[in-house]
DNA sequence: AAGTCAACGATTTTCGAAAATCCTCCAATT
DNA sequence: AATTGGAGGATTTTCGAAAATCGTTGACTT
């Protein structure tokens, strides 16, 4: 995540690219093997990039590694799905708040550019409106990336990173559940107000109330 | 940290144990290039499961990779001492906050003799006293883990464990200055005793203020 | 004298096959 | 009937060498 940048430079980071698209569009699903023949298949590739790629992923914990038994796609639950919620609660709320009191008007501009490019755009696909866009997706990482990137502190960014992809997992199982109960627009708009007008208490709480009611609205996926 | 035991299961595994305490010890300094072919030499195996080994190091953030240019050693700052510190006085204090709250008497017990067979044996070696003895070190990591174990949250528990390795590098950078003015036998007993009182927020600032302590007295070693 | 570029050496990265390990299944024994 | 033991197959893990890449050196041009 920190250190390379496109695919192509080498092919261990193109299997990593590819594999984690798998998982992430649930090409393949929770708690599946990954064995190392589909995956060279997968990637048009020999066994040691994708042993590198596996290695990656399982830092980041989309996968995990049983020694001699091999790779396999990490699993869901809604045990891990609070946990996760709470921690990223408490560290990216952390982080939103010292980004909002550190700011600069650069910082500002991020934040403001991000938001316009995410809200100009529907969340919903036109054709499945079950499906969300690729690109809002994007765009909506960007966002929450901005929010709090004028933190000062690299270990805490890692760390609300790698949640927010572990979480991502997540966030797509509930795109049928948009357009329910919830105006995530206005959530949105709401936090970028708080933190330009340097409520650093607020935009954090915010936050935290933004990421629990994400979190509620899964709940129901795994009840049923 | 999570799916492996000890060495010997996998060549992996024992060239990951092998090149981490390289870095630990000193043995490789901080910035300095880790090639192959001395990686080899050193673990007498192969190029792939140093290779696996690195993947898992870069992970935690002890080494770090420059595409085509190979590994090295993670280098130290003071700029990253006080990150880690700051991070780690969130995320680690509201672990310990959340495991007395929880905490059963089980937890207790391996709060008890965490700290029983830590407060047993002296901390710095006898024939160096500049050097910390490497099984206090161990057990030490066993106690503040013990600490925050009840608090319920694998990704927090995660998190910490993370940062508890990369500041181990910082911290043994300290070691001839310990002694000086500060007592951290005594901090460790009022930590423990904060927590079995039940004393959530006051065992939580205790924890922050110790590795405030800790930060500080290592200050020193780079403004020199 | 400064700059450009090609060839070389050092090193990483990747490959394809061999070795090691685990799981399954079936027969033999208790 | 249940358990042990082990052969067979599938898969991971490791090896040693080949291919690709980067940095540098040195000749050549301007």
């Amino acid at each position: 995540m920190e250190q390379k940048k496109a695919g192509g430079r080498t092919l261990a980071g193109d299997a990593y690219e590819a594999i984690r698209q798998a998982i992430r569009t649930g090409a393949v699903k929770p708690g599946d093997r990954l064995r190392f023949a589909d995956l060279q298949a997968l990637c048009g590739m020999s066994v040691t990039p994708v042993r590198e790629a596996l290695a990656r992923l399982t830092a980041e914990g989309f996968t995990v590694l049983d020694d001699h038994r091999g790779y396999s796609v990490a699993s869901l639950s809604l045990a891990e799905l609070r946990d996760i919620t709470a921690t990223r609660q408490l560290c990216e709320g952390e982080a939103l708040r010292l980004s909002v009191l550190r700011g600069d008007a650069d910082w500002e501009g991020r934040v403001i550019a991000a938001h316009h490019l995410m809200a100009r755009i529907p969340q919903a696909r036109e054709d499945i409106p079950s499906a969300m866009r690729e690109d809002w997706e994007a765009r909506h990482s960007v966002f929450h990336a901005a929010l709090i990137s004028a933190c000062g502190s690299p270990s805490l960014l890692e760390i609300c990173g790698k949640l927010f992809s572990r979480a991502d997992r997540y966030r797509r199982l509930s795109v049928s559940l948009v357009g329910a109960t919830r105006d995530v627009t206005g959530e949105h708009r709401r936090l970028m107000e708080l933190a330009l007008a340097r409520d650093a208490e607020g935009a954090a709480a915010a936050l935290r109330d933004h990421y629990g009611r994400t979190a509620a609205a899964l709940e129901g996926f795994f009840t049923t």
